[in-house]
DNA sequence: CATATGGCTTTCTTTACGCAAGCGAAATAT
DNA sequence: ATATTTCGCTTGCGTAAAGAAAGCCATATG
């Protein structure tokens, strides 16, 4: 029996799931967004088990969100760097950051501060914008099928209609 | 020997992975978000065995993530539903479905849509700001530790020289 | 030539996942 | 009033993945 797989739900939160969703997987990436990119620096950071990791990093280079490469200054060496997919995750992990920091730090007090080299400037808590840039809450927003439609979401939403169509 | 915790570590990033960083996790919480709250419904939805995800919904209610409330209408029935730390979790899920489209969805054509209810607007794509208001990418930024410090942060940078002192 | 280093692979044990079945309390049907 | 469903779990068992430790091989360094 195979551990589930969510790859070919037609959604993109599954998906994404699918490819990022593993503590080890987000960690490895938060590392190399700090400029991390060889095997053994990751192995002593994280405290992960080598063939863990190997299997992680080659897993992150399938998918397209690494990009190994043999260093010319050394012939043992590998250089892990984030590809375009990769580095499109950086909102993923400016939101993890603050969020982890607003409801599970020490309040008030920030770890981890990012800033913008140039200006010292911090950044702002991730919001949410509609198209016209206004801002938008969960409560206001409502979930449809794309152009191509979503077999997930429409399932999910049958069962809310029996649902409410059981209990009046 | 245990599965390993990441709890304790000094970092944003590391706390919220140890909270939500898991498949059914975030699946649980996409449907909530999706307006389900009955047990049986996601275990139908999602495929998930039962006695994993009554773990997984007692994890997140003890995390504060949901909260679980007895049914009036019905003795037996259960209610999840998102509390102010899980609600907060909105732009995490929209910045998932975005991705995951862009990166693993066909091209061009959307599976699942957010939109304004009221007005019909779509959803921008999410984008870290700084606090001046001007967009800021990976490179743009730098991580330093903030006022209670990171001993996560420091050992990570304490590699990174050690490492660029290495190969000059 | 001998030793060390980087990046894994192999082996083995422990932990968690996944299926199926069952269970108790509350609701519904007979 | 009794029997049957429904809801939300729990238990038991087999498999898959995580974790620790050791080993391996090509390249580098002394």
């Amino acid at each position: 029996m195979t551990r589930q797989s969510f790859a070919d739900m037609d959604c993109g939160v599954a998906q994404a799931v699918e490819q990022i969703g593993d503590k080890w997987t987000l960690l490895i990436v938060r590392n190399v967004f700090l400029g991390m990119t060889r095997f053994d620096d990751f192995a002593e950071h994280l405290g992960i088990a080598s063939n863990i990791l190997a299997g992680r990093l080659d897993m992150l280079v399938r998918r397209g969100i690494l990009q190994r490469r043999k260093l010319e200054t050394d012939g043992r060496g590998q250089a892990y760097k984030l590809s375009p997919k990769g580095l499109d995750l950086f909102p993923l992990l400016v939101f993890l950051n603050q969020w982890g920091e607003k409801w599970m730090g020490e309040p008030g007090t920030a770890q981890v501060e990012l800033s913008v080299r140039a200006t010292g400037c911090a950044l702002r808590p991730l919001e949410v914008l509609a198209d016209d840039g206004t801002p938008v809450t969960p409560f206001d927003t409502v979930f449809g099928p794309g152009a191509a439609g979503s077999q997930v979401l429409e399932t999910a939403q049958e069962i809310l209609a029996r649902r409410q169509a059981a209990s009046p």
